[in-house]
DNA sequence: CGTGCTCTTTGCGCTTGCGCAAACAAGTCC
DNA sequence: GGACTTGTTTGCGCAAGCGCAAAGAGCACG
């Protein structure tokens, strides 16, 4: 593990975050680096919680099964992100599935270092602790929304949240690309992708995105704003 | 503060379990005891995290406000579980607001105590990192149910949630009754009241449950189940 | 004991979003 | 280039659940 101190920089609101010289270090000790093709699966929804990953490049998408068999996608976790700190810092079997939606490059501790670090390192705790109450907070925000507002709403919401995390700028707006598909937002919004393409072709209309094959433009992000209300 | 050390062994999977006689006095000498009559609210959502509380005895209604203004009832805590846990750990603003549903009495804690109380004690932050995870998961599943699921499936699963919580045994089965309403009910679920009502009945008719005024009669839990998938 | 309040039920029309089918792009692999 | 795969669009009919209105049912209070 040699890697520059700088590097912890970019990892804000992590684990990494506010520690001192030697904490930092003994985290990333602890630490394996790996590098994953794209579409590996890093774990399997129900399965005992052995590692955990920080993504470092690329992108991950968590998606979870219910019972009645139908998908839905959690979210995708960019560069920085905990994938599987929920399930490991409590000890419960995954409770989604992390494939890596493009080629990836992750940092993965074992369940029990981890924890230990956790227990010998006060300062790791804490940040562990703002992972998961972000996790928690975020999760409460899409029950909220998707209970009381309706579709337009929450795709909005939606769209924009991919905007920033996935999106690049072009000339026209920012652009969600690849490895993000209608099917994927339709998940992430609980509806089918038959209603994303709908709703996206009367924005398309109203000049508010710009649409092509695994691709949409936001070029109006505070119409969407305002949808999203 | 003179509880006797059996009092903490109720408080299972809080941030009381598995600590040694020293830290569990310490969190408890932390700790002011607090009485409060119902109808009275704890925190208003977007309030600062000023405290957290354990609810003793009592009921607390936590339920949250979207940008448009209509209501959604996240949960009910009880005896044991902790509220607030979420955004004090976090030092972010209460993403809901907490209403005692019936009289209750309370653990109080100030936030920068308990913050320091998890610092200094690693057990303590283990357990405040289990209390989020465990929220975290159990938000991630509401997130799925509402984007799967159909109404009749959440709201058996809704309705089996609450016996198990809020329920007493009588002689026809597990009865849920007082603070909860049909709207409790529905903002859980993510329908209008009426909803919840037709559904209600359309199960009484099956004999699965049995319905009066601010009152359910779980009858066959198994059936809801199974409706509940 | 009636009045008022809150919670609940039910009927009816209607909107929203789904489900399916079919056609249309845009790559990709021989 | 042609066949195939994968993702997207669109039309049409349908069903689930909403919204409103109106009425019923407990319960509390004077």
């Amino acid at each position: 593990m040699n890697q520059s101190p700088q590097s912890m920089r970019v990892c804000e609101g992590s684990l990494f975050s506010d520690l001192d010289r030697e904490t930092a270090d003994a985290l990333l000790n602890a630490a394996t680096y790996r590098q994953i093709a794209e579409g590996m699966t890093l774990f399997h929804q129900g399965d005992a919680p052995s590692q955990l990953f920080q993504v470092v490049t690329g992108l991950v998408k968590l998606s979870r099964v219910s019972t009645d068999g139908s998908q839905t996608t959690l979210r995708f976790m960019g560069p920085g992100e905990l994938v599987g700190c929920v399930a490991v810092f409590q000890q419960f079997p995954f409770p989604a599935t992390a494939i890596a939606s493009k080629p990836c490059s992750l940092l993965c501790w074992g369940a029990s270092q981890i924890l230990d670090l956790i227990h010998r390192y006060p300062p790791v705790a804490s940040n562990a602790l703002k992972t998961v109450g972000g996790r928690a907070r975020e999760m409460i925000e899409r029950v909220t929304d998707l209970s009381a507002k309706g579709v337009e709403a929450r795709l909005a919401g939606v769209l924009l949240r991919l905007a920033s995390q996935v999106g690049r700028n072009s000339p026209d707006g920012v652009e969600i690309t690849h490895p993000v598909t209608r099917n994927d937002m339709a998940e992430m919004t609980g509806v089918t992708y038959f209603t994303v393409s709908r709703v996206l072709s009367a924005w398309q209309r109203q000049q508010i995105v710009r649409l092509g094959r695994e691709r949409v433009i936001v070029i109006e992000p505070h119409r969407l704003a305002q949808i999203a209300d």
